[in-house]
DNA sequence: TATCTGACGATAG
DNA sequence: CCTATCGCCAGAT
Protein backbone atom coordinates (compact mmCIF):
# COMPACT_ATOMS: atom_id res chain seq x y z
CA UNK A 1 0.00 0.00 0.00
CA UNK A 2 2.55 2.75 1.19
CA UNK A 3 5.08 4.38 -1.69
CA UNK A 4 4.10 6.36 -4.16
CA UNK A 5 0.30 6.27 -3.05
CA UNK A 6 1.56 7.60 0.45
CA UNK A 7 3.39 10.80 -0.70
CA UNK A 8 0.63 11.18 -3.03
CA UNK A 9 -2.22 11.30 -0.55
CA UNK A 10 -0.62 13.20 2.29
CA UNK A 11 0.77 15.73 -0.24
CA UNK A 12 -3.06 16.37 -1.22
CA UNK A 13 -3.95 17.14 2.07
CA UNK A 14 -1.92 19.03 3.13
CA UNK A 15 -2.21 21.27 -0.27
CA UNK A 16 -5.96 21.16 0.52
CA UNK A 17 -5.68 23.38 3.82
CA UNK A 18 -6.45 26.86 3.61
CA UNK A 19 -5.10 29.90 5.75
CA UNK A 20 -5.82 29.56 9.48
CA UNK A 21 -6.78 26.01 8.91
CA UNK A 22 -4.79 23.63 11.23
CA UNK A 23 -4.59 19.96 11.57
CA UNK A 24 -2.67 17.76 13.12
CA UNK A 25 -0.12 15.03 11.83
CA UNK A 26 -2.78 12.22 12.51
CA UNK A 27 -5.42 14.17 11.40
CA UNK A 28 -3.11 14.62 8.06
CA UNK A 29 -2.36 10.81 8.13
CA UNK A 30 -6.16 9.51 8.39
CA UNK A 31 -7.13 12.19 6.13
CA UNK A 32 -5.06 10.38 3.25
CA UNK A 33 -6.17 7.07 4.14
CA UNK A 34 -3.16 6.07 6.33
CA UNK A 35 -4.51 6.15 9.93
CA UNK A 36 -1.52 5.67 12.43
CA UNK A 37 1.61 7.04 10.24
CA UNK A 38 1.73 10.80 11.80
CA UNK A 39 5.01 9.87 12.64
CA UNK A 40 5.85 9.16 8.66
CA UNK A 41 3.55 12.36 7.70
CA UNK A 42 6.17 14.44 9.61
CA UNK A 43 8.73 12.72 8.41
CA UNK A 44 7.75 13.11 4.71
CA UNK A 45 6.79 17.11 5.28
CA UNK A 46 10.44 17.60 6.37
CA UNK A 47 12.08 16.74 3.19
CA UNK A 48 9.25 18.27 1.17
CA UNK A 49 9.30 21.11 -0.42
CA UNK A 50 6.56 23.17 -1.94
CA UNK A 51 3.87 22.84 0.91
CA UNK A 52 2.19 24.80 3.32
CA UNK A 53 3.95 22.70 6.05
CA UNK A 54 3.46 25.07 8.98
CA UNK A 55 -0.63 24.40 8.32
CA UNK A 56 0.66 20.84 10.67
CA UNK A 57 1.00 20.77 14.14
CA UNK A 58 1.39 17.68 16.62
CA UNK A 59 -1.17 16.71 18.78
CA UNK A 60 -2.10 19.05 21.08
CA UNK A 61 -1.05 22.34 18.88
CA UNK A 62 3.24 21.42 19.55
CA UNK A 63 4.89 23.44 16.77
CA UNK A 64 7.66 21.46 14.98
CA UNK A 65 10.80 21.05 16.90
CA UNK A 66 13.91 22.79 15.51
CA UNK A 67 11.65 25.23 13.63
CA UNK A 68 9.53 25.99 16.15
CA UNK A 69 10.41 30.01 15.06
CA UNK A 70 9.24 29.87 11.64
CA UNK A 71 6.31 27.50 12.50
CA UNK A 72 5.31 30.11 14.98
CA UNK A 73 5.80 32.90 12.57
CA UNK A 74 4.22 31.85 9.72
CA UNK A 75 0.96 30.59 11.77
CA UNK A 76 0.49 34.12 13.85
CA UNK A 77 0.68 35.67 9.99
CA UNK A 78 -2.04 33.77 9.10
CA UNK A 79 -4.12 35.08 12.23
CA UNK A 80 -4.02 31.52 14.18
CA UNK A 81 -4.49 31.98 17.94
CA UNK A 82 -1.41 30.65 19.79
CA UNK A 83 -2.20 29.39 23.63
CA UNK A 84 0.71 31.56 25.34
CA UNK A 85 3.07 28.67 25.92
CA UNK A 86 3.72 28.72 21.91
CA UNK A 87 1.76 25.72 21.02
CA UNK A 88 -1.76 26.54 18.91
CA UNK A 89 -4.96 27.25 20.76
CA UNK A 90 -6.97 24.43 20.80
CA UNK A 91 -9.84 26.85 19.19
CA UNK A 92 -8.03 26.39 16.20
CA UNK A 93 -7.31 22.32 15.69
CA UNK A 94 -11.39 22.21 15.46
CA UNK A 95 -11.32 24.18 12.85
CA UNK A 96 -8.79 21.99 10.70
CA UNK A 97 -10.91 19.39 8.26
C1' DT B 1 15.23 -10.04 5.97
C1' DA B 2 17.00 -7.23 9.92
C1' DT B 3 17.79 -2.76 12.00
C1' DC B 4 17.66 2.21 12.58
C1' DT B 5 15.63 6.76 12.10
C1' DG B 6 12.20 10.54 12.80
C1' DA B 7 8.82 17.95 12.11
C1' DC B 8 4.20 11.53 15.93
C1' DG B 9 0.69 9.99 19.65
C1' DA B 10 -0.91 8.50 24.08
C1' DT B 11 -0.02 7.53 28.83
C1' DA B 12 2.34 7.79 33.28
C1' DG B 13 4.96 10.09 36.86
C1' DC C 1 3.99 22.11 32.16
C1' DC C 2 8.03 18.87 32.12
C1' DT C 3 10.48 14.45 30.92
C1' DA C 4 10.41 9.37 30.26
C1' DT C 5 8.47 5.24 27.79
C1' DC C 6 6.21 2.50 24.71
C1' DG C 7 3.65 1.67 20.36
C1' DC C 8 2.93 2.65 15.40
C1' DC C 9 4.28 3.58 10.44
C1' DA C 10 6.87 4.45 6.06
C1' DG C 11 11.55 4.95 4.23
C1' DA C 12 16.45 4.19 4.12
C1' DT C 13 20.56 1.30 4.77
Amino acid sequence: MAGPDFEEAVRAVVRSLRPGDVATYGEVAAEAGFPGAARAVGNLLRRSTGLPWWRVVSAGGRLAPGAEAEHAARLQAEGVPFTGTGKVAPAALRRAR
